[in-house]
RNA sequence: UGGGGGAUAGUUUAGCGGUAAAACUCCCGGCUCUGACCCGGGCAUCCUUGGUUCGAAUCCAGGUCCCCCAGCCA
């Protein structure tokens, strides 16, 4: 008692704050609640995408903040839409994530028994009636919004003829659509959900548990705060948009003899700049083909920020800075880029990769000479280590880091200027290889001999330092460079979100050049290609055809002054 | 007078009657064997109009704008 106190009050000093956990934190000080119990309730429609990753964060992190337990509960009331493949993706992804339910994995449907007692009481107590009218007539009865609905025909059936009817219903009796089960609320509410919502619907339909066990399934409404009641959760949370269902939460909960008293709690779901996250949208571009899948590395999916070789804790942060509130909002995607960045920085190991080379002759370098030099792994943390890289004459460079005619603020390589090859020399250019057509080929260098490892005795200076690869053992590679799958900072704002994509999404670079040590790159681990970006190996990736998607681009200065001129 | 919510920098969020804070973005500068990282500096009449108060982003009253709801989806 005394040890849960204390552990209870460390957990609630150590837990952030938003208003989500200054309810828990208040219900936990006054005694409402002993241990807190959250659930993570997805429907097994879809992949999980970023929005899903905060409720995921939101509900397993309090959890965990508070000395808590959070169930992982599929929300399988619908077998109409619902896969058993989005079910263990589902699985994986938060495991991924970096949360657990232990043995708390439930299914809505393990109380489809329980939930359809529950239907006959409501029933028996004269609350809930069978509804014959047909789709488009009930339709016409709800009303609008600002005018009350009608009753239905069938709302003042006997309780007897309403037993025998839901019996028959779930004897398989009828077709699709033939009856519902209605709660018998109010039809005049100004909140359309209490007008008589619908509880069970007939649906002949195979159900990834449950098979062909139940002909009828019951929605949304009349499963999930009883679902709540049952695994004894305390604070169901939610998106805004369920807002206007908590009276009816409430009225279930209160009309039934369920074992306790969960209450519901509403924060705003998150939105970023330049993509989209609703299923349906997510859904279309996986099935119509605009993209490779839902873990194509564009898609704002958890599988696709994976694929992209975005680290779980870089995701974790985001949605840390995010915030929780209750004020609609869309997050600047920039966000999830620095989020990335900060995860990656400090401990991503530093590669170096041409992606668009161009050939550096070293011309007084003797031909057919090569020579092992060192490169630091992680500038910053010597205990990374070094590696060895090779020097030799024939090099490449990438092709943004020279220009014939620079500008003013360019620093790098151009006619008779100096820099610095990293780890390796200083060169300086001294002439131009052209083609016919007047396209620069290769770059003719000198180098100061002096200057290996990077330095030269007499401490001259050179305004930049190159990346590099040495042509001779070089590792040919695919590189994948994503950008936004839309070309606006709110997708479908005027009209169809897929009219909004970004044709410019993927560009991929066959002739990229890499490090020989790149061979053994693992799977979805990142690495910096030095002044370039943070990197992943995808899992298209072969030994002696590596693939690279870049997970996100370094801080870039130059381009910004390049653009401005 | 349908019901339910929301308005604090370009973007998210903090602030809970004592004179607006942080992160991201952007701009200026410094450092640098990554134009990265890092370090300085800059960027808000708190939707509005009144009221209460010595004092209001915070309390009260009235406006304005935005979002959600008329699935047998969740």
């Amino acid at each position: 008692m005394v040890d849960t106190d204390t552990t209870t009050q460390t957990a609630t000093a150590a837990a952030g704050r938003d208003f989500i956990r200054d309810i828990v934190r208040a219900s936990l000080e006054s005694g409402h609640v002993r241990s807190v119990v959250t659930r993570f309730p997805p429907e097994p429609n879809g992949f999980l995408h970023l929005g899903h990753a905060k409720s995921i964060c939101l509900n397993f992190g309090i959890a965990r903040e508070f000395g808590g337990t959070c169930h992982l509960r599929f929300d399988d009331t619908n077998p109409v839409k619902e896969e058993q493949l989005f079910i263990d993706a589902i699985q994986r992804d938060v495991r991924w994530l970096g949360f657990g339910w232990d043995e708390h994995l439930y299914y809505a449907s393990d109380y489809f028994g329980q939930l359809y007692d529950w239907a006959e009481h409501l029933i028996r107590a004269g609350k809930a009636y069978v509804d014959d009218t047909p789709p488009e007539a009930m339709r016409a009865q709800r009303g609008t919004l600002t005018e009350p609905g009608q009753n239905s025909p069938f709302r003042t059936r006997p309780p007897e003829e309403n037993l025998d009817l839901f019996r028959r219903m779930r004897a398989g009796e009828f077709p699709n659509g033939a009856r519902v089960l209605r709660a018998k609320i109010d039809m005049a509410s100004g909140n359309m959900n209490l007008r008589d919502p619908v509880l069970y619907r007939i649906l002949h339909t195979h159900h990834p548990r449950t098979g062909d066990a139940w002909p009828i399934y019951p929605t949304y409404d009349f499963a999930h705060g009883q679902s709540d009641a049952i695994e004894h959760i305390t604070h169901s949370i939610c998106t805004l948009e369920f807002e206007d269902h908590r009276p009816l939460y409430d009225w279930f909960i209160d009309s039934l003899p369920v074992p306790s008293r969960p209450r519901q709690y509403e924060f705003a779901r998150l939105n970023v700049s330049y993509t989209i996250l609703s299923k349906r949208h997510l859904t279309r571009l996986v099935t119509e083909g605009h993209v490779s899948g839902w873990d194509d590395p564009r898609m704002p999916t958890i599988a696709g920020l994976r694929r992209r070789g975005v680290p779980a804790a870089a995701l974790r942060d985001f949605i840390g800075r995010v915030g929780v509130a209750r004020a609609y909002s869309t997050v600047d995607v920039a966000m999830l880029d620095s989020a990335i960045r900060d995860t990656l920085n400090p401990v991503a190991p530093r590669r170096m990769a041409v992606l668009r080379p161009l050939k550096l002759i070293v011309e007084n370098y003797p031909e057919g000479a090569c020579e092992t030099l060192e490169a630091r792994n992680h500038p910053d943390d010597p205990d990374a280590g070094v590696r060895p890289v090779t020097f030799a004459r024939d090099l490449w460079v990438e092709q943004d880091d020279f220009m014939e005619n620079p500008p003013k603020k360019f620093y790098r390589l151009s006619p008779g200027k100096e820099v610095r090859l990293r780890y390796g020399y200083l060169v300086t250019c001294t002439s131009v290889e052209k083609d016919e057509t007047g396209a620069v080929v290769a770059l003719r260098c000198t180098y100061d001999p002096a200057s290996k490892g990077g330095n030269s005795p007499d401490g001259r200076k050179v305004q930049a330092t190159l990346h590099w690869v040495a042509a001779a053992g070089a590792l040919a590679a695919e590189v994948r460079l994503y950008s936004h799958l839309f070309n606006r900072p709110d997708p479908g704002a005027e009209g169809d979100a897929l009219a909004d994509l970004n044709p410019d999404s993927l560009e991929v670079l066959t002739g990229c050049v890499v490090e020989p040590v790149l061979a053994s790159a693992a799977v979805g681990e990142a690495v910096q290609f030095e002044r370039t970006g943070y990197f992943a190996a995808d899992p298209d990736s072969r030994p002696d055809r590596m693939v690279f998607n870049r997970t996100t681009g370094l801080r870039d200065t130059w381009a910004k002054v390049q653009a401005k001129t």
